[in-house]
DNA sequence: TCTGGATGCCGATCTTGACCTCCACCAGCG
DNA sequence: CGCTGGTGGAGGTCAAGATCGGCATCCAGA
C-alpha cells in the first residue's frame, strides 16, 4: 500500500534510478515505515536510506533535514485525519449518527496497516515547537469541527461546545489507540458502538444494579442495544 | 514544593556535603524541573547537575545512568495519578460523585505546578520499552479501577465495563490536559463540571435544538445542571 | 550508432554533542 | 599531623546528522 516491499533493498551496489517525484515519494514511504516503526528519536538517516535502498546523500537531496522529513509525514496524516472527521460530520445531518461516524472515522485513522495515526497522536517529538504545533493543530481542528456542530445544533454556548467536543476527541483518539493494542480482541464495531453509547447516552444510561442485587441472571444491557 | 530554589546553585567551588537520601531527593528534584521543562531527548545530564548544584559524578553515583533517573521520577508520578484515581473512586459509594471526584482528579494531577504530570501523558520516551510499559500500565491501572466500579455497579460486562473505562479515562486525560494548555482561559471547576456532564449523561444530556429554531433567547441548559 | 553533457547516485568523511569516567582537592577525625 | 572519602574539572568514546569528489546511466542530436 505503501510503495513497495516492506524488506530492504538488498539492491548490491546499484539502484535503479528513478524520477525525481518517484523517488520522493518512494522515500517518503521508506521514512514512513522506519518513523511509525521506532519514532523520530530512534531512528537513523541511515536506516531511512537503506530501507528506501538508496545511500544518505539522496535522502538529503530531496528533503533538506531529519525534521522537515517527519515534517512532512507529520502533515500528510494530520491532514488525513481532519478529512475523515469532516466527512464525517457531513455525510449525515443526524447527530447520532454524525458522532458515530466521527468516532468510526478515528478507529479507521488507527486501524490503517502503515500504523501512520502514531505519527500525529504517538509523536515522541512534542517539545519540538513545529511538531507540537501540528499536532495540536490537528487535535484543535477535529475539536472545533465537532464544536461547530454541537453548537449549531444545541443550546450550549460555543464555549461548552469546545469543551464537550475535547472530550469526545480525547474519548475517540484514546479509545481507538486502545482498542488498536488490544489487537483484536474486541471487534471493532463492538468498540465503536461502546465509545458511541457512551458519548451519546453517558454512564446513566447504563442500568444501576443495586450493590445487594447481584443476581448474575439479570439481563445485560450491553447486548439489546438497538441502532 | 519540588525540592529547593529553582535558580542553579551559583556555588562558587563547594557544595555543602549531604546525606545520600538528602541528596538524592535533591537530585530528583532538579530532575524533575529540567525534565519537564525540555523533555527526556533534549536534556543533558549536565544541566541536571548543575541545576542541582553539584558535579557530574555525583549523579552517576546516585542513578546508574539517564534512564534510571528518568524512570524513577516517572514511578513517582504514575504512582501519584494512580492513587489520587483510586482514592477518588473510594471516597464515595455514589457513582456520579465518583466520576467527579475521578475527573478532578486528572485535573488536579495536571494542575501541579511543577508540570511533572508531562513524565507520565506526554513521554517523548515511548519508543523505550520500559517506559512504554509504564505508561501504558498507568494508564491501564486506572482504567481498570474504574472498570471494576462500573463492573460492580452496573449490568454490563467486565469487557464491556473496560471499554467504557478507557473512554472515561480518555476523556478526563484529554480534557485536563486541553485545559491547561488553555491556561486558565476556562475555570477549572466548570471544565470539570462539563467533562462531568458529558461522562455522565451524554450529548443526548443536551436539548436537541431544531436547525429552523435559531432563537437565541432559549433557556441555556449547561447552566441549570443539577447533582 | 556514436558522443557530449547532464542527471542521479554512492563511498567515505567531518563534526557535533552527549553520555559516561580519571586525576587533583579539601574537610573532618584520631 | 596524617588519613579517608566525597567533590570538581577535564577528557574519552561513540553514535548520528550532514556533506564532498567520483562514477555510472540516460538522452539529444548528427
Amino acid at each position: 500500500m505503501t510503495v513497495g516491499p516492506s524488506a530492504p533493498q538488498p539492491r548490491t551496489g546499484k539502484t535503479a534510478r528513478l524520477p525525481r517525484t518517484a523517488r520522493r515519494f518512494q522515500l517518503l514511504g521508506a521514512a514512513r515505515e522506519v518513523f511509525v516503526a521506532q519514532g523520530y528519536h530512534a531512528t537513523a538517516m541511515d536506516e531511512i536510506a537503506e530501507r528506501a535502498g538508496v545511500s544518505k546523500p539522496v535522502l538529503y537531496q530531496h528533503f533538506p533535514g531529519k525534521l522537515d522529513l517527519y515534517l512532512a509525514l507529520l502533515d500528510e496524516q494530520a491532514y488525513s485525519l481532519l478529512s475523515s472527521v469532516r466527512r464525517a460530520l457531513a455525510s449525515t445531518t443526524d447527530n447520532h449518527t454524525r458522532i458515530a461516524r466521527s468516532i468510526a472515522a478515528y478507529f479507521d485513522f488507527v486501524d490503517d496497516p502503515s500504523g501512520a495515526y502514531q505519527l500525529v497522536l504517538e509523536s515522541d517529538l512534542r517539545s519540538e515547537p513545529a511538531v507540537r504545533k501540528r499536532v495540536e493543530n490537528s487535535f484543535t481542528e477535529c475539536a472545533n469541527a465537532i464544536a461547530a456542530v454541537i453548537a449549531a445544533d444545541t443550546g450550549v454556548g460555543p464555549g461548552e461546545a469546545e469543551l464537550l467536543s475535547i472530550g469526545l476527541v480525547g474519548l475517540a483518539e484514546t479509545g481507538a489507540r486502545w482498542w488498536l493494542v488490544t489487537g483484536g480482541t474486541v471487534e471493532k464495531e463492538r468498540a465503536v458502538a461502546t465509545m458511541v453509547e457512551l458519548a451519546w447516552r453517558g454512564l446513566a444510561g447504563y442500568p444501576r444494579r443495586n450493590v445487594d442485587d447481584a443476581d448474575p441472571a439479570s439481563p445485560d444491557h450491553a447486548d439489546e442495544r438497538e441502532d
